[in-house]
DNA sequence: AAGTCTTGTCATCTC
DNA sequence: CAGAGATGACAAGAC
């Protein structure tokens, strides 16, 4: 029998330790104290010992429940599958565990009777094996109810099955159910950014919830009675159902076409697609929306604060940090050239060197350390008693003040003004090689900003910020160069963005007005054959009511002599056809 | 090795 | 008119 080592979900100090100091990392993304408080947390490890005792009473009963239904199943060795026993001889427990092949199917049954699991191992069990569903696994098990569960409650391939298993109702499905909630839980703070870290028990779910979190609304319908291979497969299925195009369509079809009447065409034609999309709650206006997929907040992956400047990075840049300065895309100016220059000597006696970027590009190629080749070019920003002391040596109050202000500025970031690259792996590296690059500009310059803040701060913060410190015309030019840089590399993305939209959106009008004249055209056919049509009945009208009319002799009119007409104030006349003739001739 | 794609950057235009 | 964003063109790097 399994027993749950209850004392397994008491976290030793040493992990509540460590919690401690990921809490301290983590505090720093907005993660408030009471999420990862001490006592808050020995509640929650309380109530949840609670949910175990009472699972572990579940589960027992399941199982004996599980084992009486084992001995009324039997293995069908062709299909794999436990079919009611058909030989009431058969029908006990030793028997039924005594058949070879379903000795083999109840292995890990068997084994984990003797072997006991604690919750905590079922659950890391359970963590590493959802997020690597094989194919044959990721198969919906539960639709095939025949197959009771060969192993253990906690086995996580088999829970979905009983989650639909008739055999097993009830208890289970709570139990599924309270799985869920807790994966919710914890799924709704990593999307907040405050991720728990401290709870030794949701280390496992963590894991559950890197494959959980993107499933948002279209799930929270379905989380509750489907099971993690279901909504694993509608996590990889949905960006299938919503293309890039569909998307882009739907973003881009009011701007496009505004004055025309494409959103009907496409509610038209497409309902299905446009449901789809909505579903899928997808921006549906073009513009302002357009960065809103690429712009997801990800505090915990952003790889500009992996390289975010520390001011107190400025003096313990190394050499070999230089080394592998990845750039080289100008050549070396010689005239700048450190060698040439005395170190003692400043460029510019007032500390104005006016470097511009492309100034830098010159510089920065230089094959030596380029920290070093900064500091001999500029000396004043290296010596701590010059006038142009660098901020990083400046008065103790002036260094806390930044100090104090630099965590303060990085949330801010993360909650708004940043705004993330690209997030493909050589993209990254790309802007990571980019980024160095300014880094490296703005510590060899002593720059006590981040290349983050540089870029993304909107202008008033950034006017503030910059109004807040004394820069030189160097520390100013680069500054300038790095924003405008930074700036002009998001402009560039959204242009490159809304162009593709943009085609794609001229694609799909092309196609709606394409099905707009087919349209039409069919119209205009039925419109002749109608028009057509009542001809047709208005000439055998006329020939009726023609020859309902006679003369003063009784005789009918003869439809070659006379014509009925009709005025402009409905009255109908027989008009002789010669009379007409001669009225027209004259 | 050549071709293509992606991305960053600059110059210029537009608002 | 200054400044921010948009965009065409080009270069560099990856594939």
């Amino acid at each position: 029998m399994m027993e749950i080592e209850l004392p397994k979900m008491q976290p030793s100090q040493q992990d509540m330790d460590l919690i401690d100091i990921l809490w301290r990392q983590d505090i720093d993304l907005g993660a408030g104290r009471e999420v990862f408080d001490f006592s808050y947390r020995q509640k929650e490890v309380q109530l949840q010992r609670q949910r175990e005792q009472e699972e572990e009473k579940r589960q027992q009963s399941l199982r004996e429940q599980e084992k009486a239904l084992l001995a009324q199943l039997q293995l069908d060795e062709e299909t794999g599958e436990f079919v009611p026993r058909s030989i009431p001889t058969n029908n006990t427990l030793t028997q039924a565990n005594t058949a070879p092949a379903e000795i083999t199917q109840n292995v890990a049954f068997t084994e984990e009777e003797g072997d006991a699991m604690s919750f905590d191992e079922c659950m890391q069990l359970l963590a590493e094996t959802f997020p690597l569903v094989e194919p044959a696994e990721s198969a919906p098990p539960c639709l095939d109810v025949s197959v009771p569960p060969t192993t253990d409650l906690m086995m996580p391939g088999e829970i979905p099955m009983f989650t639909q298993n008739p055999l097993m109702p009830g208890p289970m499905d709570q139990t599924w159910m309270d799985l869920q909630h807790c994966l919710n839980i914890q799924e709704t703070l990593d999307m907040s950014g405050y991720v728990n870290t401290a709870q030794p028990a949701n280390v496992p779910e963590s894991n559950y919830s890197q494959y959980l979190p993107k499933l948002g609304d279209v799930t929270t319908g379905t989380a509750e009675v489907c099971p993690p291979e279901y909504i694993n497969t509608y996590d990889g299925a949905f960006p299938n159902m919503v293309s890039p195009n569909l998307n882009q369509m739907s973003l881009k079809t009011p701007d496009i076409n505004k004055s025309f009447v494409a959103d009907e065409f496409c509610d038209m034609f497409y309902p299905d697609m446009e449901a789809k999309v909505n579903s899928a709650s997808l921006p549906c206006e073009g513009g302002n929306t357009d960065g809103q997929l690429d712009e997801l907040p990800d505090p915990l992956l952003k790889p500009m604060d992996l390289h975010s400047l520390s001011p107190g990075d400025f003096s313990t840049g190394k050499p070999e940090d230089m080394a592998e300065f990845p750039d080289s895309d100008s050549g070396l100016s010689l005239d700048a050239s450190p060698k040439t220059s005395s170190p003692g000597k400043s460029l510019n006696g007032d500390g104005s060197f006016g470097f511009s970027d492309s100034d830098m590009d010159e510089m920065e190629s230089g094959p030596g350390s380029m920290e070093s080749d900064y500091a001999e070019m500029f000396p004043l920003l290296f010596q701590s008693d010059g006038p142009q002391q660098s901020l990083s040596e400046k008065s103790p109050t002036e260094t806390q003040e930044m100090n104090a202000k630099q965590p303060k500025m990085e949330p801010a970031e993360a909650s708004g003004y940043s705004k993330p690259p690209f997030t493909k792996d050589k993209q990254k590296k790309r802007s990571e090689a980019r980024l160095t690059r300014d880094e490296e500009r703005a510590r060899a310059l002593q720059i006590p900003f981040t290349v983050d803040m540089i870029t993304n701060l909107p202008v008033d913060d950034f006017n503030e910020m910059m109004s807040k410190h004394q820069l030189n015309e160097a520390q100013l030019a680069l500054v300038r160069d790095i924003r405008r840089r930074g700036k002009n590399k998001v402009a560039a993305q959204n242009c490159r963005k809304r162009k593709m939209e943009n085609i794609v959106g001229l694609e799909y009008e092309l196609d709606s007005l394409k099905e707009e004249k087919d349209r039409l055209m069919k119209e205009k056919s039925d419109n002749s054959s109608s028009l057509r049509k009542m001809k047709q009945q208005l000439n055998s009208l006329y020939l009726e009511v023609f020859s309902m009319l006679r003369d003063e002799q009784g005789k009918p009119y003869s439809p070659n002599d006379y014509s009925l007409q009709q005025t402009s104030d409905g009255s109908v006349f027989l008009v002789p056809r010669i009379k007409k003739t001669l009225i027209k001739s004259n």
